[in-house]
RNA sequence: GUGGAUGUAGCUCAGUGGUAGAGCACUGGAUUGUGGCUCCAGGUGUCGCGGGUUCGAUCCCCGUCUUCCACCCCA
């Protein structure tokens, strides 16, 4: 008979245990961060109706959907009638319209889940990967200073992380349009385009982006010229952001580019009461973002350490996001994290070492003699609250210790006969190499105080994130 | 979906028209109860798959699949 090779599809991340750990990790700050800025848990259906899904954002998006269906449908022929999500904005939508009348707003929600994209796998690129989105929803209206709250939240997750260089870039869509509509650049298709174009600046520099604008969208060359000075401005400070934003609106007496210069001021002042400091901040005139629910404030969040990962997270305001499901307005302010992605590429680049175990302490087992007592202890430490995986085969105490080592477990406890006989056990903290005895009964209250100070001194290096 | 590369041991990769090698990893031992270091020993391959040229192909040619990169789009 001949094996089937063991294999994922392309683009899908499975980790060892002790990587798993570490990812866990990670979810777990970001769930506690967003649990501490009052967001509430909500987890949708990884498959929906194919037709609540695709309401009609059409092409792009609906051809990365996967489909599904039962196979009673598709012997029959029938389409389907399901699909997978593809992000965790669109189910929002859905889930707010539905039990709007049950919710309590501004909404304000959490969502830790996979999501699926049928586009082809690349580095750090996943068909299947977790979101860890955030969102406030308002009734009717949602003031723009929420637009500040979601950047304060990252602010505080990244620091949390010990992520030392990170920063924030902001930018709003309707100063953009604004800006290019003062240009004489009004059609609102044309627009779009170029800010597609414009959002690759960073990526491909300043002389792409004016033979791109001057040779494909045949914009004029003065034009060219001051829409990449625009786009190229970078603010330095909260002050400094202060100064651009005036000589815009000095500069430019079209009405859209007051509003989002408006709005940008009150994001950015209230960015600096949530206590988030300008050299995590900036104004970037050159993020577009996606094309079509963003209306206002958009962001992204770049490690200034490993600019070439590009963005972490990003987000903005949508002005209407469910209009497809109920004709009430809820317009909402939004921000995801690709967990899978930062994860993965923390990895590539050596800033996220694997985990130590969950297990802490493991119980090693020299002869058959000893299994009773070590089962005693074994239960007496989870009594105690401490993990523990107990030995239950007898074997080399090297080859117990190497499994610890391997394991990621710092702790071995050693009920040996000649221990025992003196009436101790022996405790092994392989990180710090040292071995001390206590009495049987001391021994969960000793492994706790040594846990504890693990916590607070992990061995030299620690984890990046 | 479009274009360009890639494929040799578990991993990273050398190599040659006469059917293959290194490092790491792995296993055992040095050490009859103490991991990471060191030393010694050991095993591993349909040279991606199918076809063609050739006395002979891992090497040359064609096809195919895979993975990677770019585009598109995005976390």
């Amino acid at each position: 008979m001949s094996l089937v090779q063991p294999r994922t599809l392309p683009g899908a991340l499975e980790l060892l245990p002790r990587e798993q750990i570490a990812f866990q990790r990670l979810l777990d700050t970001i769930r506690a961060t967003y649990e501490r800025f009052g967001f509430l848990p909500v987890e949708t259906p990884v498959m929906e109706l194919a037709e609540v899904l695709l309401t009609k954002e059409g092409g792009e998006t609906e051809r990365q959907v996967y489909f599904a269906q039962s196979t009673g449908d598709r012997e029959a022929g029938r389409a389907p009638e399901l699909a997978l999500r593809f992000d965790l904005t669109v189910p929002l939508a859905r889930y707010v319209a539905q039990y709007e009348h049950q919710l309590a707003f501004p909404f304000r929600r959490y969502q830790i889940q996979r999501v699926y994209r049928g586009e082809r796998a690349q580095r750090g690129r996943f068909r299947e990967f977790y979101q860890c989105d955030i969102d406030i929803v308002g009734k009717d209206a949602l003031p723009v200073r929420y637009d500040a709250e979601l950047p304060a939240v990252i602010h505080h997750l990244f620091t949390g992380l010990g992520f030392a260089g990170f920063r924030i870039e902001i930018n709003n869509r309707k100063l953009l349009r604004g800006f290019l509509a003062a240009l004489g650049i009004e059609d609102g298709e044309r627009q779009k385009l170029v800010l597609r174009e414009v959002d690759k600046l960073d990526k491909r520099g300043a002389d792409w982006l004016r033979e791109t604008l001057a040779g494909q969208f045949g914009v004029d060359a003065p034009t060219v010229d001051r829409l990449l000075a625009f786009v190229g401005s970078r603010s330095e400070s909260y002050g400094h952001a202060g100064e651009l934003l005036d000589g815009l609106a000095a500069a430019h007496d079209h009405p859209l580019l007051q509003q989002g210069v408006a709005e940008l001021r009150e994001v950015l002042a209230r960015l600096a009461d949530f206590g988030v400091p300008d050299s995590h901040v900036r104004l970037n005139f050159a993020i577009a973002r996606g094309l079509d629910y963003y209306t206002g404030t958009v962001y992204e969040t770049v490690l200034t350490d490993h600019p070439e990962i590009g963005s972490v997270c990003s987000g903005g305001r949508y002005e209407d996001l469910a209009s497809h499901y109920t004709k009430s307005r809820l317009p909402g302010v939004g921000l995801s994290i690709g967990a899978t992605r930062l994860f993965w590429q923390l990895r590539e680049l050596g800033l996220f070492r694997d985990s130590e175990s969950t297990v802490q302490v493991l119980i090693a087992l020299l002869d058959e003699a000893q299994l009773p007592e070590a089962l005693r202890l074994a239960t007496a430490l989870r009594e105690a609250g401490i993990n523990v995986e107990a030995q239950l085969e007898p074997g080399k105490l090297k080859n117990q210790l190497k499994y610890a080592d391997r394991a990621g477990i710092r702790f071995v406890a050693i009920p040996g006969p000649d221990e025992l006989a003196r009436g101790v056990v022996a405790v092994k903290d392989l990180a710090r190499q040292s071995q001390f005895e206590v009495a049987p009964a001391e021994l969960a209250r000793a492994l706790e105080v040594e846990i504890a100070q693990a916590r607070v001194m992990p061995p030299a290096g620690g984890d990046a994130g």
